[in-house]
RNA sequence: GCCGAAGUGGCGGAAUUGGUAGACGCGCUGGACUCAAAAUCCAGUGGUGGCAACACUGUGUGGGUUCGAGUCCCACCUUCGGUACCA
């Protein structure tokens, strides 16, 4: 039979689509472990539409579920779009367009090309981040974040009704009792450091400001931190259970998981009160140290330019240089302050802090490597043993005071470090470490007992404490764009702050007539009218007929991907996210593929509002996701010239084996580099679908490597799979081929490794290895000329989750009535795959001299025997003693002579 | 700098986890079919030497452990990804 794939294709997609084959039911004939819960990450319908990256993930997920029905699981597999983003909204600021026509027209293309490859998604719970009966939910949940403040003693969320009000609270009124709520809530409203350009009057992404401090979209340098009112939430506080939740997540990349650990970066340490001498005022600088057994060697203190206190702390002598200061260093991007890592920068404030452990006046700078958002952005530097303090204090000669002896045999470093010319960051037995007056001494001590000590002594005298700080920081929730879920929140003309009921929800983006940002860089939602305007006329949330104003930012596009995976499972419901009977049935998500760019962020967050719902008691499960696994990027083949600089794929031509600018005639590398517009070098599945088919695309994604690689895409090897599907329909879609009776023994052998290879296979996710078995079979099939029925039919049952339409067209060119989809997967017989006779490799001092096949069941004396008597050995040994002989039963022989 | 992953034919990649290196596919070479080409089919294909049998050599580099190392250990080199002064 021809191979003709555009016509089988289109019947079997048409085919699945009428019958819905497969749609998922919550069967409750189906035993929890027979139900399987299949997510790829929903992707972001760009305007350009699908490119060959997509469908890696998405056909790796397909045949995991296709192979899962046919082991008789039911499973749930879902498709959507994350739909909210930027680029629709920057399309209608100069077209005036609604972004969700964009979106709409966006997702159509996505979808088509989907369905084109023959997915097996349940398309009845398609869903939408965009749509307003999605973001009601979203908007819901943020409520219940709002709602939701964290007992530390329970290490739970719990519902602010829960909060017990300290009483001296109580006594100051409801204002002070609303105050104590707000502070606790795990959603807030306040300032945040965002990045501001003056030319644009906008704020922008951390990701378009560049190296040099300027905005990529206007090229402008003016360019600034400021404080702009930003909802912001809490995660630190899940910091812990974020981390030790990993430990449980078995089935999870450990890179992954060791990722997420630097990023939540817990670190154990103490906070110390240093008093600030001759302000005036008790005014105390806190620090976070890690090392508080080197107070002593404590030399001077640090503050980040951003630091509240800085203005009592300077002197006025010294203000004009460090306003100066300040101002430069915000300007600077966070890159361009690590350009300046090797040259510190700081300026001395002009006032002292007291050492609390011997008294000491020690100058108090500031420099911006000191960062505001990580512990109280404020340290004691001790030079002497901190690489950058040490760093900080040679360039700005600073006193350096060693206080400890380091643990080394290298007498020179010793030396240095004891001269305060080196630094010793490990461990060692502490030196001038000890204060009579104030009952402290270390000397003589090591690291961990330095710390414990100089920590009980901190605590006992009440200026410091024991603390785990977290590199984790708050999250800042909110954007200043139209095209996201509007915040349910109206500001009072009082200042207050309510969230909506939600009986209130879905509070709808209104349509505008245009979507450019409003004044002040507030979002375009500013400019809303009579949308804006809110009167609590049934006294819901305070006093009858107050006014108020709706918050005008929106969420940013985490919050749509932040909870998807749950409303896969009741997609249509509009009395609850979802339903508990069906987020029982369905969750946890037991496997997750994606690209290994999202292993932090929108792992980290979904695995945070999962948590939280899980202390609500809206989720039953306290992780999302069971097994993770991360695809690899696909690249391509891109040109440049010997200089380096690229050139687009349809500028050059290949002449005996080589590569030539067909503009300059100069000769070009190959080299493999990301899909990119400029490279010219982007693949389009269409192409591919129209060339060789879906069935051939699939096959190929899965073949060129292993799932996690990132790997180069070649026409040429999808025209190798296109070549073994059209051998497989050529011989097995012909029923002239099929022989009555028993099937040759070594046909059946095959056979049944095959099965058992691509079942492991599958299971392991380890595609390319099942298919080239699968090549490996037909090959065989194609000399030995005919086969029976059997084994054809079992064949198609494991190619058909690879090869979907082709494996359905065969299975029904044999007369077979019903879909293949829900066909029980072929099962392997051991009794095939047992080997009578072994071809022994016989080595001789570890080299390989020859093979001689032998019966497995004979015994080690047998097998000397022969093996000796093989003229091969003879020949190597002749005048050798053999001093030992090597066997190991089914593997190898080796002998050792000389 | 630090963390992580990886280096195997001309190319993408296999290798039962310490036991025959190069499965499968691409490419290439030769042959068949054809007036010819494409397609298809058959055979060969790590390198060096040899008509061949065969021998030597070979998994980034240099050491080591072992009867035996692509796989384990030590040092180094290269590439890719992540990260950015984290106190």
């Amino acid at each position: 039979m021809d191979y003709n794939f555009s016509e089988i294709e289109k019947k079997w997609q048409a085919f699945w689509e009428e019958n819905k084959t497969f749609k998922a039911t919550e069967d409750p004939s189906f035993p929890k472990n027979r139900r399987m819960y299949v997510l790829d990450m929903f992707p972001y319908p760009s305007g350009s539409g699908l490119h060959v990256g997509h469908p890696e993930g998405y056909t790796a997920t397909d045949i995991v579920c296709r192979y899962k029905r046919m082991m008789g699981f039911n499973v749930l597999h879902p498709m959507g779009w994350d739909a909210f983003g930027l680029p629709a909204e920057q399309y209608a600021i100069q077209t005036g367009t609604h972004p969700a026509v964009v979106t709409n027209k966006n997702c159509d293309t996505f979808r088509r090309q989907i369905k084109s490859l023959g997915l097996s998604y349940d398309w009845d719970r398609e869903i939408n981040t965009t749509d307003i009966k999605y973001y009601k939910w979203t908007q819901w949940i943020f409520a219940r974040l709002y709602n939701t403040w964290f007992d530390e003693k329970l290490q739970k969320g719990r519902h602010i009704d829960e909060l017990d009000i300290p009483a001296e609270i109580l006594q100051e009124g409801a204002g002070s009792v609303r105050a104590y709520k707000d502070s606790k809530r795990l959603a807030y409203y306040d300032d945040a450091q965002v990045w501001w350009c003056n030319k644009c009057k906008i704020v922008c992404a951390n990701e378009e400001i560049l190296n040099d401090g300027s905005h990529e979209k206007c090229g402008s340098r003016e360019v600034e931190r400021r404080n702009l009112k930003q909802w912001m939430l809490k995660i630190p506080l899940y910091a812990e259970r974020l981390l030790k939740g990993l430990d449980e997540l078995k089935e999870w990349p450990e890179s992954v998981k060791e990722m997420q650990r630097n990023w939540i970066g817990r670190s154990t340490g103490a906070e110390v009160d240093f008093e600030i001498d001759g302000t005036g005022e008790e005014l105390k600088l806190k620090v976070f140290t890690t090392r508080p057994d080197t107070l002593f060697g404590a030399t001077y203190m640090v503050i980040a330019p951003e630091h509240e206190l800085l203005g009592k702390i300077v002197i006025p002598e010294n203000e004009n240089k460090v306003k100066q200061y300040v101002q430069s260093a915000s300007l600077k991007s966070d890159l361009d302050r690590t350009d300046l890592a090797k040259e510190k920068t700081g300026v001395f404030t002009g006032r002292f802090a007291l050492n609390p452990v011997n008294g000491k006046k020690i100058p108090i700078w500031v420099a911006d490597y000191v960062l505001t958002g990580y512990g109280t952005g404020a340290i004691m530097a001790v030079p002497a043993h901190d690489t950058r303090d040490f760093e900080f204090a040679q360039k700005f000669g600073l006193q350096i005071h060693p206080i400890m002896d380091p643990a080394t045999p290298d007498s020179e470093l010793r030396n240095k470090v004891l001269a305060g010319e080196a630094c010793w960051t490990e461990d060692g037995v502490y030196i001038n470490s000890s204060d009579d007056a104030r009952g402290i001494d270390i000397n003589g001590l090591n690291k961990e007992q330095g710390v414990a000590r100089i920590t009980e002594w901190l605590e006992k005298r009440g200026i410091g404490k024991a603390k785990v700080n977290y590199k984790l920081r708050d999250w800042l929730f909110s954007r200043q764009r139209y095209w996201g879920e509007p915040f349910p929140v109206i500001h009072w003309e009082d200042g207050e702050i309510s969230v909506l009921d939600d009986e209130e929800l879905p509070v709808v983006l209104p349509a505008l007539e245009k979507y450019q940002p409003g004044e002040k860089g507030e979002s375009p939602l500013a400019n809303a009218g009579e949308w804006l305007e809110y009167t609590d006329t049934e006294g819901r949330y305070g006093p009858k007929n107050r006014k108020g104003r709706r918050e005008t930012n929106t969420m940013p596009q985490w919050a749509g991907s932040c909870w998807y995976y749950l409303r896969f499972v009741d997609p249509n419901n509009n009395e609850a996210p979802f339903s508990a009977k069906n987020e029982h049935y369905w969750m946890p998500v037991d496997l997750y593929i994606g690209g290994a760019e999202h292993a932090v962020l929108h792992l980290l967050y979904s695995r945070f509002w999962h948590k939280v719902l899980f202390d609500l008691g809206i989720v039953s499960t306290n992780e999302p996701y069971t097994k993770l696994f991360n695809q690899g990027m696909i690249l391509a083949f891109a040109y440049e010239t010997k200089s380096g600089s690229k050139v687009p794929s349809d500028e050059v031509e290949e002449r005996d084996g080589k590569f030539w600018s067909k503009i300059t005639g100069e000769e070009l590398l190959q080299i493999v580099a990301k899909m990119s517009k400029t490279l010219k070098n982007v693949v389009n599945p269409d192409d591919v679908v129209k060339k060789y088919g879906a069935d051939s695309l699939r096959l190929y994604e899965m073949f060129m490597g292993p799932l996690e690689a990132t790997k180069p895409w070649t026409e040429t090897g999808v025209k190798g799979v296109f070549g073994f599907l059209s051998r497989v329909c050529k011989f097995f879609g012909e029923t002239s081929n099929i022989t009555e009776g028993e099937e040759n023994p070594e046909t059946l052998k095959l056979l049944h490794q095959t099965i058992k290879k691509v079942q492991s296979d599958i299971e392991n996710l380890r595609f390319n290895t099942a298919i080239s078995k699968m090549m490996e079979f037909t090959n065989h099939c194609m000399k030995a000329g005919k086969v029976t029925a059997n084994t054809a039919m079992d064949f198609i049952k494991c190619l058909a989750p690879f090869a979907p339409h082709l494996a359905e067209e065969i299975w029904h060119i044999h007369g077979n009535k019903e879909t293949l989809a829900y066909q029980s997967f072929p099962e392997y017989d051991e009794k095939y795959l047992v080997e009578h006779t072994f071809e022994y490799p016989v080595s001789i001092n570890g080299k390989l001299r020859f093979k001689l096949p032998l019966p497995v069941d004979i015994s080690e004396e047998e097998i000397r025997a022969k093996v000796f008597e093989h003229e091969t050995a003879q020949k190597w040994l002749s005048g050798q003693q053999v001093k030992k002989v090597i066997i190991v039963p089914k593997k190898i022989i080796n002998i050792v002579a000389g």
